[in-house]
DNA sequence: CGATAAACGAGACGGTACGTCACGTCTTGCC
DNA sequence: GGCAAGACGTGACGTACCGTCTCGTTTATCG
């Protein structure tokens, strides 16, 4: 086996196989599936890889994750920092840009982006795993672009008849759609347009 | 849509092992991929139940399909009936209008929508998957949009300081968006809330 | 050789996927085995086939035996009396006389001759069947009739200038030969030629 | 693929699909087989690889050959040299001597011992092959050590009241099963003994 | 403080699917 | 007419996970 992970590996001395504490165990486990997963991607995260590399049982994981994918999200979550403060300058045009911008350098200069496509990915086939990512992932995230959206239809910045959960859509949405469906590259040049078009309108009446 | 699920198909004489007509092997499997696949989703397409039902060997499949995704990109394709004519009225909001609630008719009304999240989904850890959605689904069905926005333009009704190339991510990428991380639900008046705030925009100015 | 068949062995109710007794299982398919090579030769011994018959999975067939060829030996050994006891008369040449018609009557009467033959056969392509078919069968037999020669030669009956091995491969060897490659017969009294040649020699001097 | 002969395989311009000479194909067939059998053992001599490898259709091989025994014989045999001439001194002891002797030198120092003892063992499974080797090999062999001991008896030197195959059961037999059963070497000195021993007999008498 | 129950590791079990290889049969296209 | 090319169905191989289950051990908890 090629695939060995460098987190939570160096055990120092196994104490047999009785009862260890709840946490320490979680811990390994989450470890060792965050070490699969960055470095190999969700193909590697396996039970039994995960097992084998905390040094964990299998009956272990199946008690505490209902699917492969929800412990690989758990993994992502614990390991990856989440900037999730909105900017407000009052401007809501350059705040959206700022955060867009800010998304895009995520995914494409460091290396979130095959992981989050391959969970989304996964998703499709694991209501499990679509739980959990909406619940730590996307819902917060739109919350938090919404709360935005909403102090600047406030200041008049924003028709207010349409749901803002459309800006959301349109802008993420739009990314997301270069990143799952690569036909054409998600930049940052892409993502300043995105905002122009979202507030201005392509249109020219 | 349609699925004439030639299924079974109950063979009369099955002649035994030698070759056979290759048109008619691969047609058989197709059929049987794309039962399975709309009777059961992504999860079930599986070599060895292709071939099974189908008929054939396993063998075989391998030796067309490099993966079962690919299979399954084929099948899906071969059995859904797809409108690419995009109107052309010299409205160019009525005609993406009417393009994009097609699309979501399509994807919540008639039951494609799981499938092609499946199948998009899948893409995400199969190559040979990813590239056969863009040749025959994504690309073609993005140019198809581009050459519409493109007559637009040139009649005038979009502004031409930017890559046209954002409208189809912002229309049709929000409405992925909706149908791969669902927080919020597809619907019809979504699609034209959509094509108003792209080409008017969301802002007051 | 007794073989009692406890195949299929109707178990009453499965216990569903988990574990077993390992002895249990091990019974069961070392049971198909011989099950398959008694009635259908070596060519039948499959691990699908006994995995099938004995209703185990093949990953445990795997992981016990290094190969087919190391169960149908296992399987052979288990179902098949071995009188190993070497009688002691006295006579050497009246013993070895009635070891080895005792042996081609159980190669050409009792139909184990084939069996033996196919897994000698087999072994020389497979190491490990090779291996076991000299620690469970020829070296303990070898070692027996080593063991009446060395007791004869203290007795003054035996030339001691020369290896007791010759002997053994000069007797069972020339039957192995005529079993293996059968351009003559195998027969009770080219047996007793064979042990009177080997005493007193088929020179005249 | 790994494996890949030299004899037979610089076929200098393929003449496209149409039929050739017979002798041509034939010639070419078992060149690839021998080079299969000789560089990788009878393991490697598969219809299939022998075919790719001379450039022929499996369809000629199935039609001239009943199983890849018989054809992995065939190359055997086109390629080894066979000095069937047996010495004829007028001592039948030191005649076999020599014989025995050449036998275990072409099996051990020669590397001819893994081929002939795959080849046998592969008989046992193998009518056709079994037959190719008894027709070919085994018969001729003993046919001409029965002649030189017929005349040895002539002579007087070989006692008249027991059949000579068995003589050549007790020497060859006794070598064959070392090299089959190999719980002990196959020495000159073995031959040597085997030999006074077949002649003189093992017992003081 | 010592007995007990919970949780752990280890790992085998029945399954399913994978991707490969060889077999023997059959069709098609060249020569 | 006969050969190459090569696909087909069959079936076995060996591997990887899955989810379930048994076992023996250790620890935390409570009587």
């Amino acid at each position: 086996m090629s695939i060995n992970g460098s987190l939570g590996e160096n055990q120092p001395q196994r104490r047999g196989r009785g009862r260890r504490p709840a946490a320490e165990v979680r811990r390994g486990i989450v470890d060792a599936a965050a070490s699969l997963l960055f470095e190999h991607g969700m193909i590697a995260v396996t039970f039994d890889r995960v097992a084998a590399l905390a040094g964990s049982s299998r009956t272990t994981l199946y008690k505490w994750w209902p699917s492969v994918g929800a412990l690989a999200a758990e993994a992502y979550f614990a390991y990856v920092e989440h900037s999730l403060e909105f900017p407000d300058t009052g401007d809501i045009e350059a705040d959206l840009r700022t955060q867009l911008r800010a998304f895009v350098r995520l995914m494409t200069e460091e290396g979130a982006g095959s992981v989050i496509t391959e969970l989304i990915g996964a998703a499709q086939n694991d209501p499990a795993l679509r739980k959990a990512l909406s619940a730590t992932y996307s819902r917060p995230r739109r919350d938090l672009a919404l709360a935005a959206l909403r102090r600047a239809r406030a200041r008049g910045q924003l028709r207010d008849d349409f749901s803002l959960d459309i800006i959301v859509d349109q802008l993420w949405g739009a990314c997301y759609h270069r990143l799952l469906i690569p036909d054409e590259p998600l930049t940052l040049g892409f993502a300043d347009e995105l905002v122009r078009n979202a507030l201005r309108g392509a249109g020219t009446s």
